[in-house]
DNA sequence: CGATCACTTGACTTACGTCAAAATCTGTGG
DNA sequence: CCACAGATTTTGACGTAAGTCAAGTGATCG
């Protein structure tokens, strides 16, 4: 496998400069990459946890069910992203996790982490940064959830996905596909299926959202922005640039 | 500064078992403390971000502000915690700190942290470890803000409060101080403060909770537990004893 | 002993949920 | 290309948990 279609070195490029070394190191976490249809489990609550994923290609969520039969979905993973990092102090899986659509996944052992600990600090701190970012994530949609209105949530959320798709997928120009239905994302949304199709025809209304089907078009990304109350800091601009370590 | 008094070893050794050089390398942590008045800021958002703190002894708590003028609080921090792990990927402070208590703090760089890289593959660990715990802890709030009704959310927050107090301090016995008013829970909960009233009415005639000023009881802790759905094992159950890390 | 602050209680409003029916899309086989 | 079945999505009527406002009751403190 080249480096250059590691999706890893790509995520991991983005907070550091790394050398052919820690290149390598990275490489070795995405061998076997293995095929998984859309709706299948990655793993389940319960499951003990071992590993972690990295999303080679496809979409793929974690979710948690409630008593009384809602679900949450606590997490959307795109293209380049890590998966169970949040289990690596525990030894069962907190949340099941599933394809949204079909992909590709490589599974690495907790034990390699420890390996890039002992044999790299540039990586042991890039690994901790992308904790951190996804922790302020995770913070964010807390808030958004907590306090915004069905309208805010949505225009939040449709803007944190455009966003976090830009980084790899440089000219979206405010398209892009999302393969999620109304339940999904009221699952993520924390709002009823119904709402959120009257949300949508609201935002439709006012011209921040266009949808057809999994096509979402976005005319004016800044005013999706305020709409949601999105704060930009959160997500890239003021990454850390870290040279200090790699230096 | 003894080993004994320092808290922050009490708190790793929670995860794993370290040598005499392991502990050495952590009160080194956690020299100058400073005592911090109750009210008194910590930072600001936008402050620049290149520290940790450890929290000797008081309580704090960060927060945002919405564009509204609604406040939600994002995590309260006692005795023992790292305060600021959210933003080593960040150089910028994404969030307020302020104290709830007078309190004594303990400050100490980044660069520190890449030391604890650069020296222990154990602590290393037991730093991502409490990232990862940490996570979880968000993600379950995130779960229960989302969701949940006011009778769970406030149930859920007074189990998890004691929950976590329970694990420094062994024998409260269903009896703690909670010096929050109803203002700060609300901004806590994502509720407005005479929900927050209503619902420790309702608690109390239930006899899951009494409150008497800052003083909380709670009779029967797994009816609590219940009544919150608190899922224990995100908190301290499955902790991983990680042995390979450490051995 | 007022003055200020925190909490409680009641009356009314509102955003969102629920239920159920209608409309639309998607796919399959004839 | 059409017909039909099963999902999704939309629309409408109605219910409810929690918010807002405002007045009243305690605490705490100079």
């Amino acid at each position: 496998m080249s480096e250059d279609q590691s999706c890893i070195i790509h995520h991991f490029s983005h907070y550091c400069s790394l050398s052919k070394e820690e290149k390598e190191l990275l490489v070795t976490l995405e061998e076997s990459p293995t095929d998984i249809k859309s709706g299948a489990l990655l793993w389940e609550i319960g499951d003990s946890a071992n590993e972690f994923c990295t999303l080679k290609s496809g979409w793929a969520y974690s979710y948690r069910h409630l008593e009384n039969g809602d679900r949450q979905i606590l997490e959307i993973y795109l293209p380049g992203d890590i998966i169970g990092l949040r289990e690596f102090a525990f030894s069962q899986r907190l949340e099941n996790v599933r394809m949204i659509t079909n992909g590709v996944v490589c599974h690495f052992p907790h034990k390699r982490l420890l390996e890039i600990f002992r044999l790299s600090v540039p990586l042991t701190s890039v690994m901790f940064a992308i904790a951190s970012r996804h922790q302020a994530l995770t913070t964010e949609r807390l808030i958004t959830l907590a306090r915004r209105s069905a309208r805010q949530k949505t225009a939040h959320f449709l803007y944190e996905m455009h966003a976090r798709l830009s980084q790899t997928n440089s000219h979206l120009d405010g398209k892009f596909k999302l393969p999620l239905s109304q339940e999904q994302l009221a699952d993520i949304l924390g709002l009823s299926p119904v709402h959120v199709s009257r949300t949508f025809s609201l935002l439709s209304e006012e011209g921040l959202v266009y949808r057809d089907r999994h096509n979402v078009t976005i005319p004016n990304l800044e005013a999706l922005a305020a709409a949601g109350e999105f704060d930009e800091c959160y997500l890239n601009d003021n990454v850390r640039p870290l040279f200090e370590a790699c230096a």
